[in-house]
DNA sequence: GAGTCCTTCCC
DNA sequence: CGGGAAGGACT
């Protein structure tokens, strides 16, 4: 291409006469633009054409630019592309065509800068070793001629990286040596350049070496003869080869994923993930989840969340996973992961990344959930019916049921009996309750649905793979202690009734009773457990009067191995009633599953608020001697606020504070506090409940430094209703972070190729912006640095800079800052000895420029007059002038923007005021520091 | 003064 | 060759 488009580059400035000469023999009117090009490119039309020069070999796309320090010994040179496909080293080369004599191909180093026509000699070295091992600099030359068949072939090639000092001199260098030339074609004799010459050249130099990319280059191609005075004449124009990129710059770097702490989310999305990865731009990378066909088709795809907040210097990124395209898949999905730079499009390899069923929290395996209303239903008889697995228990229990002399729990009269025997468990109240208590209606209906759906029914999918894993699974001896849900139940309530009618000694009983709560199944669950998942409300009543008449409470609380109490399981399984059941028995709310979460933490996860009221209730614990704890963090290091706001749950959050949870309790993995979370979450009724009726802190910050109102200004690009619910409740904008402010980190790390000239002009503004910015910073001195806190990191309005909208919300602030600032410390005016104003009395900016009534009155002055601008031009803040002048009053911003940022002085403004000629608003602060004068004075 | 970038050095 | 890192320079 690059030949066509020199090619057609040296034809578009001929008019259309000559391009038909140049045609030959073909008329041009019978060319039309279609076939045109094919013409230019067919080999008979070719020959009649002028000569150019064609690349043929295209240079390698990575190469490693060396320092000259580390130029000894070899270290191979620019191969050609095509070197990557076949075996044999090819070099970079091009041919000149058209043409018949022998002439001169040469090869420098120019600067790959998207247009052509601003390429300039680039500043890098094109160096081949000689035989002295001594390095020649471009420009290379090679002679061509019908023996070669016109082809040049550079090889040996190596890029010197020209140190940053020497830039502008190794340019000068360059360019005064092809200044030479170029004027020697006219003037044979020219040895040396003129001053102005020579200083233009250092000008240009100067220029060139700032916007110089150091670590892309091209190589420029062409062709010259020798005229009669031993000079140079160009043959046609020069063609440039493809760049050639540093392979080690940091900047046109490789994207790669380090490390990854998981690679498994569950489909709904919103899981936190940490990556590691090869350096980054904060502002300049994505981080890509997608899902290919089996044809390698991207079918989904979406991005990772996060803020420039949550990338980690340049090297880690927190983020979050977005839901997958489908929340009820059955099966885990494998989707894939990679880093994405917008700015050019590159990506890292893809690593993988399972998305799996969204689960029943805390269970890895699905059961069937039992509710109260389909307790008996057949489904999950048949899935006792399974648990037992042979016929032989079915048989067990139906005769248990049928014979009832050694029944299970028998009939009422019996039970009764039992339970009035002096065993320890004798109690009015306990008559009272089991009286209540239908066991024997209960049992009836197991015996019933056992005759009538016997084995006949399908069996729950679920239920039959599960039991038949664990028959493969585990050796035959152990397969009678294997007990589903049921199972367990049921052997618990029998054996209670066996204890119960021995007449024993209490605390025989006491330990009969133990062991019947320390079976286990293969969970590492309790009849309890088990009893609330199967939802056996009348046996959970029984369970549970039965602990507590034996004095085993404790027993209540026995954790399976995931360390989840049937507390746990009740939330687990949104059943608020066996909640209530279970505090009222002494339950203590407060333990941890193996992810440290206590059961109000996973009701809320679970989204119950039924059960998150039942466990806040106060009425529940009256005879319990365990207090729920609101502000225990999990091992995600969260509270249940953080959870609720997590969840975005409202309800959740209310009854959380209302309990006493503390709202400004941060998170120990980032130091998050609950409203940042909601702010993350984009949740506005959240934020506005904190800020509005809790006594949340608006400005608290994370480890980071970062407050919510950073977040706001970022997640999502930005949420102005947030910004403004923050800003109204006193959220300070002008608070930084603990980021350091890094002139690279801010600039775009890799420029697109495609970048137009106009995008590079009005980058290289912003750029000179950032400068600006961080002078100020500098010369923002100690004290504001100590009093404030301000001088380092990234305040909110730093990170709105591109959001008008949320600037504007966020300048609200600095008026409201601004005048309580001067209504707290008006007294106590700080007079400075560096101040360059000949005035004693210039006040210094950090504690307010102007009262309100010169305020008042400057603003309307201005306003009116709009000399703002004006203003703004000689305060140098020109560049506000944009965003401010929608503004009520854009005087008022300014001069809050003079009195927080700039070390801008009263004397300053009325002297530029008294240079615009606004009379009044001199006059106006004349007045006002002839009262602070009178005001110091009385003083002292 | 720490965090980055640049250059040199080394294997 | 290509990767890594030390150490100085630069914000």
């Amino acid at each position: 291409m690059n030949s066509a488009s020199s090619f057609e580059s040296s034809n578009s400035s001929q008019d259309s006469s000559q391009e038909s000469a140049t045609l030959g023999t073909i008329p041009y009117s019978t060319i039309n633009t279609m076939n045109l090009r094919a013409l230019l490119f067919d080999p008979s039309t070719m020959n009649r054409e002028e000569p150019f020069l064609k690349v043929i070999e295209e240079p390698v796309e990575k190469f490693r630019f060396r320092y000259k320090s580390e130029m000894m010994g070899t270290h191979g040179s620019i191969l050609a592309r095509s070197h990557e496909r076949n075996r044999r080293k090819t070099y970079p080369s091009v041919q000149l065509c058209n043409y018949d004599r022998p002439a001169i191909v040469r090869c420098s180093l120019y600067t790959a800068h998207p247009h052509e026509k601003q390429r300039t000699p680039h500043t890098h070295r094109l160096i081949v070793r000689a035989e002295n091992n001594m390095d020649k600099d471009d420009p290379h030359e090679v002679i061509v001629s019908q023996d070669n068949n016109y082809i040049a072939v550079f090889h040996g090639m190596g890029i010197i990286h020209t140190a940053k000092k020497n830039i502008v001199e190794e340019l000068i260098k360059k360019k005064r040596s092809r200044l030479l030339e170029k004027l020697r074609v006219k003037n044979v004799k020219l040895t040396s350049l003129n001053t102005v010459q020579e200083s233009k050249l250092r000008q240009d130099a100067e220029d060139e070496s700032r916007k110089m990319n150091l670590n892309s280059v091209s190589l420029c191609f062409e062709a010259f003869y020798r005229d009669a005075n031993n000079c140079l004449q160009q043959i046609c124009d020069p063609v440039f080869s493809k760049p050639i990129n540093n392979m080690k710059s940091a900047l046109t770097g490789e994207l790669k994923i380090c490390r990854i702490d998981k690679h498994v989310s569950t489909c709904m999305g919103g899981e936190e993930v940490f990556i590691l990865v090869e350096k980054v731009g904060k502002k300049n990378i994505k981080i890509k989840f997608f899902e290919v066909n089996e044809d390698d088709q991207e079918i989904w795809c979406d991005y990772g969340k996060f803020s420039e907040l949550d990338v980690h210097h340049q090297y880690a990124i927190v983020f979050r996973t977005p839901p997958y395209r489908d929340l009820d898949i059955e099966k885990p999905v494998d989707v894939f992961l990679q880093l994405y730079r917008p700015t050019d499009g590159d990506c890292s390899e893809p690593i993988k990344f399972q998305y799996k069923p969204s689960e029943k929290m805390g269970r890895t395996r699905k059961r069937p959930r039992v509710s109260n209303e389909n307790l008996h239903s057949s489904e999950n008889i048949n899935f006792l019916n399974v648990t037992n697995g042979t016929t032989n228990g079915m048989m067990e229990i139906g005769s248990d049921v049928k014979n009832g002399n050694d029944n299970l729990l028998g009939e009422h009269t019996s039970l009764s009996e039992l339970l009035n025997e002096e065993n320890g468990l004798d109690s009015s109240e306990f008559r009272e309750f089991m009286n209540n208590l239908s066991i024997s209606e209960y049992m009836s209906t197991f015996d019933h649905d056992l005759a009538f759906d016997g084995e006949k029914s399908p069996l729950p999918k679920d239920a039959v793979t599960e039991i038949r894993i664990k028959e493969e699974n585990d050796p035959p001896e152990v397969k009678e202690e294997i007990l589903g849900d049921y199972e367990l139940l049921q052997k618990a309530l029998k054996q209670i009734n066996m204890v119960l009618q021995e007449k024993l000694s209490s605390d025989v009983t006491a330990k009969k009773i133990e062991n019947i709560f320390n079976m286990r199944n293969t969970e590492g669950e309790t009849a309890l457990h088990a009893g609330v998942m199967c939802g056996e409300k009348d046996a959970m009543k029984l369970m549970l009067q039965v602990l507590e008449k034996g004095g085993q409470k404790h027993l209540i609380n026995t954790q399976n191995f995931r360390n989840e109490t049937p507390l746990h399981l009740a939330v687990l399984h949104k059943q608020p009633q066996f909640v209530q059941m279970l505090l009222a028995k002494g339950a203590d709310p407060n333990f941890t599953n193996s992810d440290g979460n206590t059961a109000i933490h996973l009701t809320i996860k679970c989204c119950h608020n039924e059960c998150l009221t039942e466990l806040l209730d106060k009425n529940n614990y009256v005879h319990n001697e365990h207090k729920p704890k609101c502000n225990e963090k999990n091992y995600e290091g969260q509270t249940p606020l953080h959870v609720a706001a997590v969840k975005r749950n409202l309800f959740a959050v209310k009854s959380l504070v209302k309990s006493g949870a503390n709202v400004n309790e941060a998170d120990s993995t980032l130091g998050r506090h609950v409203l940042m979370v909601a702010v993350e979450q984009s949740d506005k009724d959240i934020v506005e409940y904190l800020v509005k009726e809790t006594n949340v802190d608006v400005n608290l910050e994370n480890y980071a430094g970062d407050t919510s109102l950073h977040y706001a200004c970022v997640v999502n690009g930005g949420n102005a209703e947030i910004c403004q619910l923050l800003i109204d409740a006193k959220a300070d904008p002008m608070k930084a972070n603990h980021e350091q402010r890094s002139r690279a980190m801010e600039l775009p790390l890799a420029k697109p190729l495609e970048v137009t000239v106009k995008e590079e002009i009005e980058s290289e503004d912003e750029f000179q912006l950032h400068i600006d910015d961080d002078d100020e910073d500098d010369e923002d001195d100690e004290d504001d640095e100590e009093e404030n806190g301000l001088s380092k990191g990234c305040t909110s309005m730093d990170l709105a800079k591109d959001n008008q909208e949320i600037l504007n919300i966020l300048k609200q602030a600095d008026q409201y800052m601004a005048s309580t600032l001067q209504n707290e410390s008006l007294d106590e005016v700080q007079i400075k000895d560096e101040c360059p104003s000949p005035s004693e009395h210039s006040t210094v900016v950090d504690n307010g420029l102007f009262d309100e009534q010169t305020l008042t009155k400057l603003c309307s002055v201005l306003d009116a007059s709009n000399s703002w601008t004006n203003l703004a031009d000689l305060l140098d803040y020109t560049f506000l002038v944009p965003s401010i002048r929608a503004a009520i009053s854009p005087s008022k911003l300014l001069f809050n923007y003079a009195d927080l940022h700039g070390n801008v002085t009263v004397q300053h403004i009325r002297n530029f005021l008294e240079a615009l000629d606004e009379k009044e608003a001199v006059e106006a602060i004349d007045l006002m520091l002839a009262r602070q004068v009178a005001n110091t004075g009385g003083d002292q």
